[in-house]
RNA sequence: UCCUCCGUAGCUCAAUGGUAGAGCGAGCGGCUGUUAACCGCUAGGUUGCUGGUUCGAGUCCAGCCGGGGGAGCCA
């Protein structure tokens, strides 16, 4: 009866009790190094940790001639040995194996997609299946499963309730971008109305749907009851936008907190990402030291100045002020500034790399450039928005105070030219016990492309789909 | 959607309009408690697709397909 697989990465937080202990270790191979000493080195990941494990195979093994020689990067196996010094430079402890199940090898080396090699991100995301066996995605995976986890704790420990909102939204008012149409009409046979339209009361639902583009809205309806609420899910938004920071599918944090203004909500949004960040410092120094190498020099110190800095607070009108200033003293942007037209990318570059130096918190833009939802200030042409700015991304959150006025909400739904009657149920929200309130939300693929000084959001989600690319 | 760059061996890339090469990976052999091991040998190609110019096209031209980067939109 063979004991139950250790996983490496709790070998390794252990190693000094275990010499002398038998283990069974199941993985992947990474590579293999032959000595005719008489033994093999077979380098062995199971993906608990970012380390692999020198497994010492003695060429007495029953198979040694004719499997173990044949082990390839990608091989699968089930170790068992013993937990031994290492007598080598690289690592403290290994395991001289007494038995290796080859489960399965690989079927043709010389093309298999993931050797050990150098190989381009393009590349990799053609094989999207495999590369979570490479350093760097593994690493990618491990962060991603550590700063949603500090997401949870985050919220959890000030008591937050986290909301499932609804993936499939019959809304027509969630209007912040294009929306992929949910439907199980016959794309071939269309029903059609008297006026010769496309008859949605046939549809599965009775009328369109979408896959949802921002939970917020039905986020604010939960809060307006259990207070502190947040979602935390995938979103999609149809928009044939090709950057490295857009996906069609991505997944977002979106809180909600009744009772509370703009500067609540700022406050909100620092804490968040710096116990997110804390959070990562402390439990994956292991893949972060590996980004910081191989990935993004500066990735471990930015985020411990980030943790250690406090954001600054800026009036929108401020920072146009400040940017003119610079125009001014020579500093050339290519788009002009002017109050009433939003930052430019290179603007918020300028603020938070050039002028500020830690991450920024613009607060109060003009009304006009802003949704209709965002709480009017009392000057009447900014609203009480903001978006958070950080060195090296520019834009990782956008929120607001939301207008919990119905005067005022149905003032700016005329101004907007959106119909009251689609928006009932929000405003019923402000028809009955209407509270203060505010949210914001946080695009978590830039988090952690920011984390791991990963350049393109493409490559740190399982499987991107953008525009033209649903593989796998 | 706009601008721009790129498609050559399993991968990363070379190749004045003139016989398609290297490194890595792979296979075989050698050497070694090795560690991105090292040394030698071998195999591996319809140069993204279609057409055009030319005595001759990986190279020049046109169209198409695929991908990257930047911009806009945003998270």
């Amino acid at each position: 009866m063979p004991s139950p697989a250790l996983r490496i990465a709790d070998l390794l937080a252990t190693a000094a009790d275990r010499v002398g202990e038998a283990v069974r270790l199941e993985g992947w191979v990474r590579t293999r190094r032959d000595s005719k000493a008489g033994l093999s080195f077979v380098q062995i990941s199971d993906g608990s940790c970012f380390a692999s494990m020198q497994v010492v195979a003695p060429s007495d093994l029953a198979n040694y001639e004719s499997e173990i020689l044949h082990l390839t990067s990608g091989a699968s196996v089930v170790v068992e040995g013993e937990v031994v010094e290492s007598r080598g430079k690289g690592q403290s402890i290994e395991v001289k194996a007494t038995r290796i199940e080859v489960l399965g090898l690989v079927e043709d080396p010389d093309t298999y997609p993931i050797s050990p090699k150098q190989h381009s991100w393009e590349y990799l995301r053609e094989v999207a299946h495999l590369r979570p066996r490479t350093n760097t995605f593994g690493a990618v995976g491990r962060v991603r499963n550590c700063l949603a986890m500090a997401v949870h704790e985050f919220f959890q420990g000030l008591g937050f309730q986290w909301i499932h909102t609804p993936i499939i939204t019959a809304n027509d008012c969630e209007g912040a971008g294009e929306m992929f149409r949910v439907s199980t009409l016959d794309l071939e046979n269309l029903p059609r109305t008297e006026e010769g339209k496309v008859d949605f009361s046939e549809d599965f639902f009775g009328r369109e749907a979408h896959l949802t583009v921002s939970g917020q809205l039905a986020v604010e309806c939960w809060c307006l009851a259990l207070s502190k609420v947040y979602t935390f899910g995938p979103t999609f938004r149809a928009e044939n936008s090709n950057t490295s920071r857009h996906l069609a599918e991505f997944w977002m944090i979106e809180p909600e907190i009744a009772f509370a203004d703009l500067a609540d909500d700022a406050d909100l949004a620092e804490g968040l990402l710096k116990h997110c960040f804390r959070t990562l410092l402390d439990r994956r120094s292991d893949d972060l030291a590996f980004f910081a190498e191989r990935i993004e020099p500066t990735c471990i110190t930015r985020l411990e100045s980030f943790v250690n800095s406090s954001f600054e607070r800026m009036d929108y009108t401020d920072a146009i002020a400040a940017l003119e200033k610079a125009a001014a003293n020579g500093r050339t942007f290519e788009f002009p500034v002017a109050w009433g037209s939003d930052l430019q990318s290179e603007h918020e570059r300028y603020l938070v790399e050039e002028l500020v130096g830690r991450p920024v918190v613009v607060m109060n833009y003009p009304k006009d450039i802003k949704a209709f939802y965002m709480r009017m200030n009392d000057d009447g042409r900014t609203v009480a928005a903001m978006d958070v700015l950080a060195p090296g991304i520019g834009e990782i959150i956008g929120g607001s105070q939301r207008e919990e006025r119905l005067d005022v909400l149905d003032a700016r739904l005329a101004e907007m030219n959106l119909p009251k009657e689609d928006y009932w149920w929000y405003r019923d929200l402000r028809r009955y016990g209407t509270v203060p309130h505010a949210g914001f939300g946080l695009g978590f693929e830039r988090l952690i492309a920011y984390a791991t000084g990963m350049g393109n959001v493409r490559d740190v989600i399982p499987f991107p789909r953008t525009p033209g690319s649903a593989e796998f």
